[in-house]
Order: structure tokens, then sequence, then C-alpha cells
RNA sequence: GGCCGGUUAGUCAAACGGUUAAGACGCCGCCCUCUCACGGCGGAGAUAGGAGUUCGAUUCUCCUACUGGUCACCA
């Protein structure tokens, strides 16, 4: 036996497969030639960061539009930053974005996480034999070697990391203390090796590095282009202490095994990329393609740009959701983001499914984007706009049930008025757009509801005995049965009796001819209705609002004259 | 600090080395109009700065500035 043979015996006695038994395991997947090989590989943290959506996204597009394979797979190596039940709700989330893995960590009927596929386990805490029968390898071959703490160092080590986490580093001095680690452990012998252990310590297991940072490598990526990296020369951690692979080695066996053709990841990872490359070249892996996507930002109040954190609006889904924006709208956006195309061929393609545009990763844009609300309620509003009237009362329904529950309440007291309502101006070929989310959609109708009916702009500039001349002549001709035209005629009359223009080009011409316009008029009529001074056509409002509500608010409004 | 990205209007962005430097959102104005919305028309608004290569540079090269990322037994 070799010292490299005894020392991976003395670390991994456990371990009796090899690598090529693991492989028989993992056959290459028979896929139809340029079909590509995608996943979502999240750690479940609890919570759905936009840029995650950004990034599964192209994962789907990329594997569905190809007649390839979306899996997902969860990356729980990190015991200390799991949450409990964040893996099940993501999988919610990406779901309502039509978001879904063809295999991996999926929901069983019941909301409960299943293994579906042949390449699994596809979670990483399950993995660990896996993870160390190629770690084995690498010590065999001379590859990797062990490091050696106790309990305390450990725990310092530990201490020292999460102190780090937040704080500038000196980083010379940083550097150089790694590079003395390095030399000083990498000649261990199996006979240290073995006191180490018979003397109860713990080991990482760290990569011998034959890269010279000195030097450069070209490397390609699809979205930043042909790159000169420096080569990796750090002696890098491949197992921690507790023998759960880092997100380094857990990437090369997962990616090759599981058969990832692109993977996609945010563009932090790049500077990490030479030591993956340098791994897959270790354990005789063809590296995949990489995607390193920009990032998502938002704008600092000094101008700066930072990467989007937790607790800005806009970062969680969570907001998306509490805001009421359709998930397609999202996807539409995110999309609008991802290909700078896609806006063009949507308005070529108004009615086909976002799933028809050829996404191409070569449209991409390499820098950071900022989330802008303004563009996704625009786009939103247009979604929103296609929806018939009982689609858009259930969903925001829906949305009230969750997150307004007196709306909610106020919503089912009269359904088939609240669709009435939807219906105005709804449908045709210049539909309105008045609300991109369900908040705003409440905003936009809640008037129309008695339970929230107030007059929220009176009529402060008229004199109000001008104002109930024209509500009670309304009042003395006001019939339901009118048509659009018919109601409007008697407006105009009430207007022109009493001295208002109904010709705007005339008024215009010549407002003090006149005691106002035929706008003024409707605008008594419409406060009095609807507390405000715009609205939908008053007509449709009357007729949704039914005879009974309408006159019951121009006599409530005339009464406080 | 080292390394690696990025930089075209407020935002997202398009431009084989040759364009009056597209388009969309937002903003403003006009038209339509019972108000709003929709729609139509129009307007303001950009190549970070400096060198170089070139007949010609948003585009290629270098420098500077700014900005993001990274340098964990986190991913």
């Amino acid at each position: 036996m070799t010292q490299n043979e005894q020392m991976a015996e003395l670390l991994f006695p456990q371990i009796h497969e090899l690598p090529s038994d693991v492989e028989a395991r993992y056959p290459a997947r028979t896929l139809p030639e340029g079909a590509k090989v995608t996943r979502f590989a999240p750690s479940p943290t609890g919570f759905v960061h936009i840029g995650g959506v950004y990034q599964a996204l192209i994962d789907e597009r990329l594997a569905h539009q190809s007649g390839g394979v979306f899996y997902l797979r969860i990356e729980d190596t990190d015991a200390r930053r799991e949450v409990s039940g964040a893996a099940e709700a993501l999988l919610r989330t990406l779901d309502v974005y039509g978001i879904r893995p063809d295999e991996g960590v999926t929901l069983d009927a019941d909301g409960n996480l299943a293994d579906r596929g042949k390449y699994g386990p596809y979670r990483q805490s399950e993995r660990a034999e896996i993870y160390q029968t190629f770690a084995k390898q690498l010590v065999r071959e001379g590859k990797a070697y062990p490091v050696f703490s106790s309990p305390e160092e450990l725990e310092q080590a530990l201490a020292a990391d999460k102190k780090n986490e937040n704080k500038t580093k000196d980083w010379a001095s940083t550097a150089e203390e790694t590079r003395r680690t390095m030399l000083e452990n990498r000649t261990i012998t199996p006979e240290q090796a073995k006191q180490a252990l018979d003397a109860g310590k713990s080991f990482v297991l760290r990569i011998l590095s034959d890269g010279d940072g000195e030097k450069k490598q070209k490397v390609t990526d699809l979205i930043k282009g042909d790159l000169e990296l420096p080569v990796n020369d750090e002696d890098f951690i491949l197992l921690k202490s507790d023998g759960i692979p880092t997100y380094h080695f857990a990437h090369a066996v997962d990616d090759h095994l599981m058969g990832t053709t692109h993977v996609v990841r945010g563009e932090e990872w790049l500077p990490s990329l030479p030591k993956h490359l340098q791994l897959f070249r270790y354990l005789g892996f063809r590296p995949p393609k990489y995607l390193h996507t920009a990032q998502v930002l938002r704008r600092e109040e000094n101008g700066a740009k930072k990467k989007l954190s937790k607790r800005d609006l806009g970062a969680g889904m969570a907001d998306y959701a509490a805001l009421g924006y359709p998930s397609e709208s999202v996807c539409e956006y995110l999309l609008t983001l991802l290909n700078s195309n896609y806006e063009e061929w949507r308005s070529a393609n108004p009615d086909a499914p976002y799933t028809d545009f050829p996404f191409s990763i070569k449209k991409m844009s390499g820098s950071g984007c900022l989330v802008d609300f303004d563009k996704l309620n625009d786009i939103s509003c247009g979604v929103i706009a296609k929806m018939t009237a009982e689609e858009v009362y259930e969903r925001l329904l829906a949305w009230a049930d969750a997150y307004d529950a007196p709306f909610a309440e106020a919503l089912r007291a009269d359904p088939s008025r609240a669709v009435a309502l939807f219906a105005i101006g709804r449908g045709g070929k210049k539909p309105r757009k008045d609300f991109g989310c369900w908040k705003q959609a409440k905003e936009f109708v809640k008037c129309f509801f008695p339970a929230y009916f107030t007059i929220e702009e009176p009529l402060t500039e008229y004199d109000p005995s001008d104002v109930k001349e024209v509500l009670e002549r309304f009042l003395a001709v006001y019939d339901p049965a009118d048509d659009a035209d018919v109601w409007f005629e008697k407006v105009k009359q009430i207007a022109s009796s009493l001295g208002y223009c109904t010709d705007r080009k005339a008024y215009k011409a010549d407002p003090g001819a006149y005691r106002g316009s035929v706008a003024d008029v409707s605008a008594f009529l419409r406060v009095a209705l609807t507390g405000r001074r715009n609205s939908p056509d008053l007509h449709a409002v009357m007729r949704a609002l039914g005879q009974e509500e309408t006159l019951r608010r121009l006599n409530g409004f005339l009464a406080q004259l």
C-alpha cells in the first residue's frame, strides 16, 4: 500500500465503494441532441429572492426549450443556516410562477418533499457517502490531504469566521496565514494522521492545488463571454470537519453525476470558477457550460447601486404576493430583463404564452439591473386588462383572503355587483388598464362597496346650491333602463337648461359665457356616486351599482348639501 | 488591499467600426373625451472622463474615475 492509499483508508475507513461504482448508478442521460440539462440549486434559508426566481426561470426555459431536463437540488450542506419548511415553501413559490422541475426534490400531492427521478438523492445532506467516495479517491491519488484540528481549535475557527462575515479583513495577513497552513499540512504522513485521529481530532480535507496563481487561464462564460481568470493556487476545503462537502466539491460531484450541461448561477461565483475547473480536472469530469447571471440591484439614496438585500422592497417574492402582482406579470417582467427583445416579441404576439418566446442566451445582459416597479406595473396592467371580469373577481378575492380579510368579506357580500364593476371597460380593443396589482385594484374599486364608500374628493370649489340643482333635476329624469346615449342626452339637457355648455370646443373658446361645462355637471354626479373626481364611464357605473344603490347615494349626497 | 466583472437618458435597453445614437417604462404637452383610463400625436432626456489605433470609435486598445462581486469548515 502506498502512503496515499494508507492515508485514504485512515481517513475514510467506512467508504468501500469506488468512484466507478457510483458512476455506474448515474448513467448518461438519453436525450435528444442539443438538449440542455439545468438545475436550480438553492439552499433552504427560508427566503425566496427575486434573483433566485430569475435564475430558475432561465434554467427552466433553457431545459424545456431544448427538450432537456430541469431539476431541483437542495443545497443543504450548512446545517447552521437551514430553516425548517423552507424547501417546501420555495417549491410552492416556484410553482406559483409556473416553474416546475421535472426531476429532483419536488412536492408530492400532500405538499411534502419527495424525490423524483433516477439521479438522486437530490438533497445534498443525503449524499455524504457519495462525496466521500470521491474524496477518498482524491486522497488515494495524492490530490487532497487532511488538516487536523482539535475541537477547541475548530470552535475558534468557526467563531472567527462568524466574526469576519461582515468586517473587512487584513487581507495580506489572511493570505499569508492560509499559505502557511497549506505548506505546514501538505506533507502530512499517514503516521501523523493516525496520531491525530487517535487523539480524537477532526479534519477538513483540502485539495492539493497544482496551480500557479501567477498564471491566467482562459475561461468562457456564456453570458460574460471570454474571460481570463487567475489559476487557482489555493488548497481550498473540500470536506468540512463534519464530513459534509463545501459548495465547491458538491457542485463538481453533483453536477457531474446528475448530468448537468448548463450551470446557471449568480456572478458572485465567478471568482471561484478556477477552483471548480480544477476540481473537475482532478476528478476527471467534463465541466459543464457556465452562465453567470448579473445581479438584481437596488438604488441607494446616494445613487449607488447595491445588491438587493432581504429588507428591500421587491427583493423577496413575498413582496410581490403581498402587493398582489399576478405571477404571470412577474414572469413577463423578468423575461423583459432577461432578453431585451422580449417586449418586441410580446407586442407581435400578444396572446401567445411566454413559453413560445425563443429565449436566447446571447441576448442576456451581463450587467446588473434594478427592479423597476413602474415597468412591472405597466406590464401587469396589461396582463390584468386581458382577464375576464370573473377572473379578476376570483383572483382579487384570493388575494384579499390572504391579505385583506375585511375586503374579502365585502367582495363576497355581493359577487354579481363586483363582477359587474370589473366588467366596466373590460374587453374590446382598448381595455382599461386601471390597476397592476390587487392592492391597487382594491383602491380602485373600493368606493363601489358600501362598506368603503366615502366622499374622498368633495366638491369644495362649487356652490352647493348649483350642485343641488343638478342632482335634483337628474333624479327627476333618472331611469335605470336608459341606455348610454339616452342617459347622456339627459345629462346634456340638464346641463344646457341650467346654462352649462355641452360643446367642449365652444366652452374652451369662451368659458366666461357659460356657468360651466357638462364636465362640471358630470363631476357633481360622479362625486355623489363614487366620492371621487375620476371614475370609469358614469352610465356604466350606475348600471353596476344598481338602481337602489344609485338612488341611495344620490339622495344621501343631496341630504348633506 | 489583490483579483474579476460592469458603465449608452431616471429605469430596462438597441445599434457588422460609418445611424439625425432605436424602442419600452416613467415624466411633460396636445388630440380624443362627461372625468379617469385606453388610444393617437409630439417633447425633454444618454454613449463616465482622457489618450491612442482609424478616413471615421458607443463599438477596438490603454489609462483614470465610479460601481458591483470575491478573497469562510456560507452558499
